[in-house]
DNA sequence: ATGATTGACCTGTCTGATAGGTGAATAGGG
DNA sequence: CCCTATTCACCTATCAGACAGGTCAATCAT
């Protein structure tokens, strides 16, 4: 008959401990009830109560602190997630640029219309260093994060920061290991200094296009790959 | 005497279940031992183990099948997640359309080169469906969730897809509250028709001209938007 | 006045009991 | 001998009660 309730009870608890927080519109920091008296409002046991705690502290929507109670997180800070299968292949590796493309390109296109004074400042010595450690031999990795970091920061929108931000974790993860990146800096060192040029001059195609390139001579790479 | 011990037992549970997972190479689907045998294992009491458990099912490490036992998850499935501090202003507002611009650009420019005949059918479908809802005068923002959500398949790049479709929810929560939700869709209403007509023909340009003006059209009442 | 003590209020954790889901072994009818 | 219905072992779901220990403020003794 009842098929459909296959719900878990700590899910309806924990759905309904977030309804309770939106109605009574509580902020960052304000304290719940105490699971005794949550127990009663929603006629549940400790245990599912406790497991339902636990899943939305998970979830970042509450914190448990011992001896004191259950306190709401920030609200107002939206977490975003999602999962993708790696399989360390050609067309995974291509379909990550494909997105590395939108989200950088933008970030480029951004940067070379509102980079300040002072951010091109800090990325020519950003580049300066780049061009320091390549003269050494040495890794280049971390100077050239750096400097796509610079260059997303100085696009000033906050959001697609934050998205290429946790999007690079990714693609840095799938570039690590398949291919001795040393190759792909090499190859994609000279677009550093071509592309930044262009965002200090203000010239958004042209910024874009460095970019294109760098991007193709990645993608360039990566098809001649062979396993 | 031994004041570091302040973390909580479900904390070093579910490492340990973590640990015991990478040390015996469990892969997707393998079974863990039952409840009883994880308490004697880990010598703690059902409780705190399930609160693990369900701490690490909520971080998608494991899924509990009530009746069956716990089993393990993808373990490759890569998860990127990020937060964002939401302030509903029109800043926020329009850096996140920079955002969507970025990405879905990108999947309607991959949509018109790949799009397959069988796709086009259920765009047009859904569109025809569109269409009638809007005669009809009902709420037409699920029909066009899924329009937008049959373009992204389209381009036929997973992580993209993936990607986008986290963002999409961010985004659909921004944009659902503060202005009735019935202006922004009569703005763009009819450039999803001829954003498809473009794609359809595989029309690159043409898709990415007709998809900057709806988001222009979007970003034109933000901006005239006065709270 | 100050510092220690106590007690109210909380979370942390364990345990035994009951209910109910699942699947394989098993018993019984054809 | 096969097929189906029952049973049983194994598991999770959830509850209630009990005890330990953290936290903080009011209270009490010096």
């Amino acid at each position: 008959m009842k098929k459909i309730q296959k719900i878990h009870l700590y899910e309806q608890v924990s759905e309904e401990l977030q309804n309770y927080i939106q109605e009574k519109e509580l902020k960052e920091g304000d304290k719940l009830p105490s699971v005794e008296r949550l127990t009663e409002m929603f006629g549940v046991g400790r245990s599912s109560l406790r497991e339902a705690l636990r899943y939305l502290e998970a979830n970042e929507v509450v914190r448990i602190e011992n001896g004191k109670g259950v306190f709401v997180r920030d609200m107002d800070t939206f977490r975003f997630s999602g999962k993708i299968k790696i399989e360390v292949e050609r067309n995974s590796l291509l379909a990550t640029l494909d997105v590395r493309r939108a989200l950088e390109g933008k970030a480029i296109e951004l940067a070379a219309k509102r980079i300040t004074p002072k951010q091109i400042k800090e990325i020519e010595a950003c580049l300066n260093e780049y061009r320091r450690l390549k003269e050494l031999g040495v890794s280049t990795s971390k100077i050239d994060f750096t400097f796509h970091q610079l260059v997303n920061k100085a696009a000033a929108n906050p959001i697609l920061e934050s998205v290429l931000e946790s999007f690079s974790v990714l693609y840095n993860k799938f570039f690590d290991m398949p291919l001795g990146n040393t190759k792909l800096f090499d190859a994609t060192y000279p677009f550093h200094f071509t592309m930044f040029d262009a965002i200090k001059a203000h010239d958004v195609p042209g910024a874009l296009s460095e970019f294109n390139k760098l991007m193709d001579s990645l993608e360039e790479i990566i098809k001649n790959y062979e396993t």
